[in-house]
DNA sequence: AGGTCGGATCTTTTT
DNA sequence: GATCCGACCT
């Protein structure tokens, strides 16, 4: 019998065994995607059709892709052998280290976070002479991920005679230029750049056709216009293509993502397989039911519902609380009672829309002596004395890296001031030369003064000297070094509060993370020192530990997306938050915002919860938000409302509609014309209402304003 | 060179 | 309300 077979029913078995080249498997919430893929995996292998190094499999986390490479293992009873599993970036960034050379890159070259890359855009702006305040790092940041994630060079953009794209295009090119002549590649470039590879070398394009003729990927609507690219590029018209996904939790297309490759992929490939799987493992039949009433508002499906066998369960609960504070109480409350029948407090999640939420809700538990745990915020590699710490190394390990260049000149501050600098950035850009080196032309030229001359010399010594001694050295002994030698730890003792002692604490544990580092089979043919700088900026790595203690779950509905727990809390249910004000007057940010929602409600498996606030504390001054629109979408007899105060209830809502005005509505005013309606509050006479005019948003008192529906 | 103060800003954030 | 940034002061 076939391992690959086992415990999978009808339509998990019809996908795992199609005989269809390219499959596209509609896999909801719950339904067994990952499963489905892993197995396929074994099917192929169990019946011939393709050795573990004919496999890629791709998806987006690294957390997913440990899970997959696991499972596969776990599965198979033996190691990967071959087999290429990981992120794209993760396999992007591998197919650059082995190819560096037709890559046209530095062998050297490092990656940049996020992080980096804004600075290095603030310099760039800033090295342009440009107005930092009409061109802010930020923007210019999301422009250029923006236009990489879709494949565009600056060349390939045209500004359309617009002065400000013209700009914007420059500064495109003056960013790109700097992260050449640095060696550094960032996130977006990653992906890029191996696309290109691919398309420029025919060659070696050819060698992974030949090699690579099972391509699957998981999370296949979140894939974006450049992965489906170098995806496509890849499997030609003729490779065996497993693409996994729903488009129902599509919630990353403000970062790129374009469930649109659900329908590319179907006409790219008519003689495709689609598979649906709607049999849902997870959760009650109550649950499921208000999951897919919520979402069936949505337009543009590719249609899908989702079942079980399992049981009705328990109504959903809808709290609405008195302000954020009783809405914290509630929560905490809950989770004591489930905890008293028996549930650990692992197994209950509370989500929200905003991190700024997790605080109140913070406070209640630490109150509650309850045991909790902050997903996402910071994460340990992105910790400002961990990125201190690794700059040393990284300039080390390349003297044109200049964003670490910039990180540690002054830190400890050794004296080297801002005008020092700065001439060193003019002199960089003049030349166009690294930092680094325009600092060794400076002290060499005598340029400078003699105290920064003498400050600068000694720093670049400290460099060099450093850099020798860790010839030979095991990676944790090299951090230690850097760590002593750069004088970081006396640094930080000077800090004030405990601040300084958590983050000398933090660079012992990137000692210790150096030391118990292995690099996986993406980065494994690397220099030691590469592999782990390379880890370091595509791995953050979680926050603090306490993973495997029995906390409560606290995250922001998009974290939540993969996980199940067994108790869900949904709060700030309302309009402006969830859907967030943001989004309320773009129709296709709204059903993005209504997929969020579909993904928190799907994450449950027993119990949910939902809440709202009649008022809520935010940026410092008090809201009075209406509940949802999302919560009058759920049918009413699969939720059980529960009101302590005077809380206006959904039903009150719904007799405000009856008044004619509702959320999202069209409306004309005898002189501020036609708008939208994005706020209501109040009841009845006093119903107070916020709508966007071409002239600018307006509060008015529906009474008075006459408002004419549209 | 470093500290302090005022002002602006405040969605989500896989890599 | 909190935080981040830049300008200004010491």
């Amino acid at each position: 019998m076939t391992r690959a077979l086992e415990r999978l029913n009808t339509d998990q078995q019809q996908a795992v065994t199609t005989a269809a080249a390219q499959a596209l498997v509609l896999a909801g919430a719950g339904s067994g995607k990952t499963r489905v893929l892993v197995h396929r995996i074994a099917w192929c292998l169990e019946q011939g059709l393709a050795a573990p190094t004919g496999i890629l499999a791709v998806t987006f986390t690294n957390k997913a892709a440990a899970e997959m490479r696991g499972r596969i293992e776990a599965l198979l009873n033996r190691p990967l052998g071959g087999m290429w599993v990981g992120t794209f970036h993760g396999i992007a960034h591998r197919l650059l280290r082995a190819h560096w050379r037709e890559a046209r890159l530095s062998e050297q070259f490092q990656i940049i976070d996020a992080d980096d890359q804004q600075k290095m855009l603030r310099r760039v702006i800033r090295g342009l002479d440009l107005d930092e305040e009409q061109w802010q790092a930020k923007e210019a940041q999301w422009f250029i991920s923006a236009r990489k994630d879709e494949g565009l060079r600056p060349d390939k953009l045209h500004d359309g005679d617009d002065p400000g794209m013209k700009t914007m295009i420059h500064i495109y090119r003056s960013y790109q230029e700097a992260c050449e002549r640095a060696s550094l590649v960032d996130f977006g470039e990653l992906l890029l750049r191996a696309y290109e590879l691919w398309r420029d070398t025919p060659g070696l394009l050819r060698h992974y056709r030949e090699r690579f003729f099972h391509v699957l990927v998981d999370e296949f609507q979140d894939t974006n216009a450049l992965q489906y690219s170098w995806l496509r590029l890849l499997v030609g018209e003729s490779a065996n293509f497993f693409a996994v996904g729903d488009d129902d939790q599509s919630i990353y297309s403000w970062r790129g993502a374009q469930v649109e490759n659900m329908q590319r992929f179907r006409r790219d490939y008519p003689q495709h397989a689609l598979i649906r799987l709607e049999q849902n493992y997870r959760s009650t039949g109550t649950i499921l039911d208000a999951a897919n009433a919520l979402i069936s508002n949505n337009t543009a499906r590719l249609g899908k519902k989702l079942w079980t066998n399992g049981q009705r369960g328990e109504a959903i609960k809808l709290y609405a609380a008195y302000n954020d504070i009783d809405e914290a109480r509630y929560c905490v409350d809950r989770i004591r009672l489930w905890h008293d029948d028996g549930d650990r407090f692992a197994e209950s999640a509370i989500l929200y829309r905003t991190s700024a939420q997790s605080r109140v809700m913070e406070d209640a538990l630490r109150q509650a002596e309850m045991p909790y745990r902050v997903h996402g915020g910071f994460k340990f590699y992105e910790r400002a004395e961990v990125k201190d710490a690794l700059a040393y190394l990284r300039l080390m390990h390349n003297r044109q890296d200049d964003p670490a260049f910039e990180r540690i000149i002054n830190t400890p501050t050794r004296g080297i001031g801002n005008r020092t600098v700065d001439e060193i950035r003019n002199t960089a850009r003049l030349e166009r030369l690294s930092l680094w080196e325009a600092a060794v032309r400076l002290i060499a030229a005598r340029e400078l003064g003699a105290r920064a001359a003498g400050m600068l010399g000694s720093f670049l010594r400290l460099i060099d000297l450093a850099a020798e001694q860790l010839q030979g050295l095991a990676l944790d002994s090299m951090l230690d070094t850097v760590i002593e030698h750069s004088g970081l730890v006396e640094h930080y003792r000077k800090e004030k509060g405990d601040r300084g002692l958590d983050r000398i604490d933090n660079l012992a544990e990137l000692v210790s993370a150096a030391r118990d580092f292995v690099p996986d089979e993406n980065t494994e043919e690397l220099p030691l020192v590469a592999a782990f700088l390379s880890h370091a900026a595509l791995e953050a790595g979680e926050g603090q530990g306490s993973e495997f203690d029995d906390c409560v779950q606290l995250m922001t509905l998009h974290a939540a997306k993969g996980l199940e727990f067994t108790n869900v809390l949904i709060v700030g249910v309302e309009e402006g938050l969830f859907p967030h004000s943001r989004s309320i007057s773009d129709p296709n940010q709204l059903e993005e915002e209504r997929r969020l929602c579909y993904v928190g409600v799907t994450r449950a498996r027993q119990r949910l919860v939902m809440s709202f606030a009649e008022s809520r504390r935010l940026h410092g001054s008090d809201y009075y938000p209406q509940p949802s629109r999302f919560l009058r979408e759920f049918p009413s007899e699969l939720i059980e409302e529960i009101r302590v105060g005077g809380a206006p209830t959904v039903q009150a809502v719904r007799e405000t509609e009856a008044n004619g005005l509702r959320l999202g509505q069209r409306v004309l005013h005898r002189t501020f014309g036609e708008g939208i309606v994005l706020h209501l509050e109040g009841r009845g006479a006093h119903t107070r209402v916020q709508v966007n005019f071409p002239g600018g948003v307006k509060w008015l008192v529906a009474a008075y304003a006459a408002l004419e529906a549209m």
